[in-house]
DNA sequence: TGCAACATTGACGTGCGCGTTAACGTTGTT
DNA sequence: AACAACGTTAACGCGCACGTCAATGTTGCA
C-alpha cells in the first residue's frame, strides 16, 4: 500500500482512458480502426496498454486536435513512423541494409510533409493572429473615443 | 466582353462558392445555420454575395480549416464581431454610448479570448513541431550510420 | 420564343467519430 | 463463494457537416 513508487506500467483501459482524456470506446474505436496496434491482453482478455501505447495515443490527440486530421489521415502519418521503430527492432538481425535505409528514406520525408504541414498552418494562423491583434487595437479606439466622449474633463482618472 | 476590369462586385452562389472553394450546399447550409446573413438576392430570388460576405465566408473557413472549430462555436464568434459593425453602423444615430461601450467591451473580451486561444494552439503546434524535428534528425542520424557502413572509404562523395 | 446554364427549395442519404445500451465475462477482495 | 468494480463484444444510435437527388423556377442570349 506504501508503494506508490511502482506507477504499474501496464494500464487497464480505464486508467489508460482516463490518463489520454478519452473515453474507452475512444481508445476501442482508434484499435478498430487500426490506429492502435492491438494492445497485449490479461488471461481474461483485459486489454493492457504500455507506455509506449500511451505515447502513441498521445500522439493521435495531437494530431487530431491540433492539427485537425482526420483518423485516416493520422493512421497514413503513423504507419510512416512506424518504419522507424521497426528498423529499430530489426537492427541487428540479418536484413538488407539498402531495404532498410530505404525506409528510413521514406519515413523522413513523411516527416519532413508533416513538418512543412505544421509550418504552413502556423503562418495561417499567425496571420489570423494579426487580424484579431487589429480588431482588439479598433475595439480600443472605439473604447478610447467613447470615454473621452463621456468625460471631455481628464481628472484623476488614473489606475 | 473586353471588360475583365469589372469583376461583378455582386456574385451568384456558383461563383461565390467557387472563389471560396466551398460548394453551394455549403454556403446554403452555413445560412441556414445563421452563420451567414441571408444575402440579397436578384428579382427571381437568386442569391447575391457581396464582397463583405465574401469576406465573411473566408473568416468561417479559416476558423473552421485552422482553428477547428465546429460550426456553432464559429457562430458566437461572429456574432461577436457582429457587434462591432453594428456599432459602426449606429454610430451617427442617437443612441446610449453607454450601452454601445458595454458592447463594445464584451466584443473586445471574446476577441481576446480567441487570441488566446490561437496561442495556445500555436503553442502546442510548436513543441509539435520540435519533435517532429527530432525525428528528423533521428533519421538522419540513421541514414548516416547506413551510408558509412555501406561506405567505409569517403570517396568523392560530395554533392 | 426557345433553350442552355444557372439558380431555388425541400427531402433524404452519408461518412465520421464516437455515445449508449445490452448481455455477459474477469478480477480482486472479503 | 459472493460481490462490486471493471472489463468484453456486438449492435444500434446520433449529431455534425455537408452530398445528392428531384422537381421547379430564372436568366440571358440566339
Amino acid at each position: 500500500m506504501a508503494d506508490a513508487s511502482k506507477p504499474e506500467r501496464f494500464l487497464q483501459i480505464g486508467e489508460a482512458a482516463d490518463r489520454a482524456s478519452l473515453t474507452q470506446r475512444t481508445l476501442r474505436y482508434y484499435e478498430e480502426k487500426g490506429l492502435l496496434n492491438p494492445p497485449s491482453r490479461m488471461d481474461g482478455g483485459f486489454r493492457l496498454y504500455t507506455p509506449d501505447d500511451m505515447e502513441r495515443i498521445d500522439r493521435i490527440r495531437q494530431l487530431k486536435e491540433l492539427l485537425g486530421f482526420s483518423l485516416a489521415e493520422i493512421k497514413e502519418m503513423l504507419e510512416a513512423e512506424d518504419v522507424r521503430l521497426q528498423i529499430k527492432a530489426e537492427w541487428r538481425r540479418d536484413a538488407d541494409a539498402e531495404e532498410k535505409a530505404e525506409k528510413a528514406r521514406t519515413a523522413r520525408e513523411v516527416t519532413i510533409q508533416q513538418l512543412q504541414l505544421i509550418d504552413q498552418k502556423m503562418e495561417k494562423m499567425s496571420s489570423l493572429r494579426e487580424s484579431l491583434a487589429d480588431r482588439v487595437r479598433k475595439y480600443d479606439e472605439m473604447l478610447l473615443r467613447f470615454s473621452e466622449a463621456l468625460e471631455p474633463e481628464p481628472a484623476s482618472t488614473q489606475s
